[in-house]
DNA sequence: GGCAGGGATGTAATCGATTCCACGAGTCCA
DNA sequence: TGGACTCGTGGAATCGATTACATCCCTGCC
């Protein structure tokens, strides 16, 4: 592969100049820049990214590092935030961590170890010393959807209280009483996070939420199915059951239907997280949507903010509730509601 | 951050003696070795992938380009390619070209430029120059899912034409006789392929593909809504639509279901590629599942072999047919018949 | 005792870029 | 006419690693 060297030499020129003509450096003569461009084109030379890193000591990359690429909402999300990226002149390289704490580490590790010129992580835990330590030592890194509280990182998320309030009135002015919810991991905000507003909006209407009626999941499909089983088993089963991701709400579905049971008549389901899918289930499932394009949008914009030597913000954006007819009577019948994911 | 020479200075030895110990050269003494390890520990040093890059001529990455991240179908085959090349030692860097041409040379160029040891890629189209020159070039390459004819590259995929012979075997069983297609790109070989299956199939059974139940799609959900209104729209619309992938298949239920029709009763959908969700759409959709995760595997393991100076090999997995209850008549009734991709 | 051989180590070249600095030539103005 | 300045250019240092080569010292064998 041709080198700055060899376009030199063929230009006639020194290595100097040809760096100069490529990176638009002004003091070159109309002549030196001709003939470089021309022998940068009979060449077919393109500078080489490694070495010029080294150098310049930016990668002009960022990693992303998400909890699960499976996740319809990861991968809007990874979308997004690839083409905002791209508009600003980034390229992304994607850690998926399958939720595992030890894979996480090793996709920073990486990350880190290639030089990347910032960070955007929704992290799986707590957050390992190795993270923390990152952050600490001035890694321009901003998180994304989930956070870890104590650390002075921008967040950028969806604040889902007000959308968690109205599927409560939604669940409750159906005649909906018993309330359950499949809760993701506790060591992450959203974890803990949706348990919280689902039980702040329930006591809002004097109901209780009874540790029976809080599955502990882990924001995969697996899960869902094995906490909805336990519901299912209880004396009393829920009327309703509200999945902290699209994933669990999958394998809660999954769980009624391997029990010939039937939503919503039998068991009401809610998810958190919109995804196209969620229109073409049987029933369509009531969601509430985050607006994930714009969540990627910004969480770029706040890196590169950093990154730059400009001071990021924190972003908090609503999220929405969007009813189905996963909970009971169908809303007012109207062309088939699409998902806005 | 602490560099080569930071280490050398703390444990009082050249950075020849560092790198040695860093890389497990034998040549190195008990003393020197422990010394340099506490310096490293001490100091948190983390060698520079991009100097050792440059210096090797080898990155330990590989570049993916898949046609479309929002595509479960390239989700999971990403997936599983980053945990095969993770196992081997390598690192993955996706670009997602959205199904566009100049998206797909933008990610290879970029790739290129970051000197990548390999590049798996599923072309979006009939293959551009770069990409061409890139392989004739000598640059380790290896298509996976869809490929490009006439070039001396390894490719990895399945043959679906077994399973689109059941499929239609299960159509024809099941009474239907006008059979119509959403076809994929003609330029990507899967887009023509399943066609040219499809019709073979068809053939066998003494039935006809007309041009008009052939329609043409871009492999997204829009282009399958609109085909298949399209179809709905003839005045002998056709009892089956055969979506030539997943994402079209649900433009196809969205359109359906816009007119207020059932599915299969008014008329019928299969899909070629099998996703978790097709089991909780209504109805369940019937699909030809490919072996995603092989396919992955078995990419890497071929493109690892090439960069390794091993020979390639190509590989073709079959694709199987998974009935369920979108084309008519359950089959025998069973337990949940779970997705298999 | 001397020499060959091999182990441990350091010096320096190298990878492919960017960029500081110096230098020559030309321009402008006093 | 000469000095100051600008412009275009090249030489060389530099980024952080790896590695060929040279050196030194120790051991073992004849």
């Amino acid at each position: 592969m041709a080198s700055i060297k060899d376009v030199a030499a063929s230009a006639g020129v020194s290595v100097a100049t040809v760096s100069r003509v490529l990176n638009g450096h002004p003091s070159v003569s109309a002549d030196a820049r001709e003939r470089v461009m021309a022998a940068v084109a009979a060449l077919g030379y393109r500078p080489n990214a490694v070495a010029r890193s080294l150098r310049t000591d930016q990668t002009h990359t960022l990693g992303l590092v998400i909890s699960d690429v499976l996740n319809p909402y990861f991968t809007a999300l990874a979308r997004s935030v690839e083409e905002e990226a791209r508009a600003l002149g980034y390229s992304v390289i994607i850690g998926n961590a399958d939720e595992r704490p030890e894979l996480q580490d090793h996709h920073v590790r990486n990350l880190l170890d290639r030089r990347i010129d910032g960070l955007l992580v929704s992290p799986t835990d707590g957050g390992s010393p190795l993270m923390l330590d990152a952050a600490r030592a001035g890694t321009p890194m901003v998180f994304v959807d989930r956070w870890i509280p104590g650390v002075d990182v921008p967040v950028v998320r969806a604040d889902g209280r007000a959308a968690v309030r109205d599927l409560v009135a939604h669940l409750y002015a159906l005649g909906h009483r018993r309330l359950a919810i499949i809760a993701g991991p506790a060591a992450t905000t959203t974890g803990s996070e949706r348990v919280e507003a689902f039980r702040a909006a329930l006591a809002e209407y004097g109901l209780p939420l009874p540790d029976a009626y809080i599955g502990q999941g882990d924001f995969q499909a697996e899960s869902g199915r094995r906490v909805t089983e336990g519901f299912l088993d209880l004396p009393e089963p829920p009327d309703v059951v509200f999945a902290a991701d699209n994933l669990m709400a999958l394998g809660a579905l999954d769980a009624v239907r391997a029990r010939g049971l039937r939503v919503p008549d039998d068991i009401a389901l809610a998810a958190f997280d919109d995804i196209p899918w969620f229109v073409h289930t049987d029933p369509p499932v009531t969601a509430i949507a985050q607006p994930t394009g714009e969540l990627g949008r910004a969480a770029v914009r706040a890196l590169v903010d950093r990154i730059e030597g400009r001071t990021p913000r924190s972003v908090t954006l609503p999220a929405r509730l969007v009813v189905r007819r996963s909970c009971g009577e169908p809303p007012t019948p109207s062309p088939v509601q699409r998902s806005t994911t």
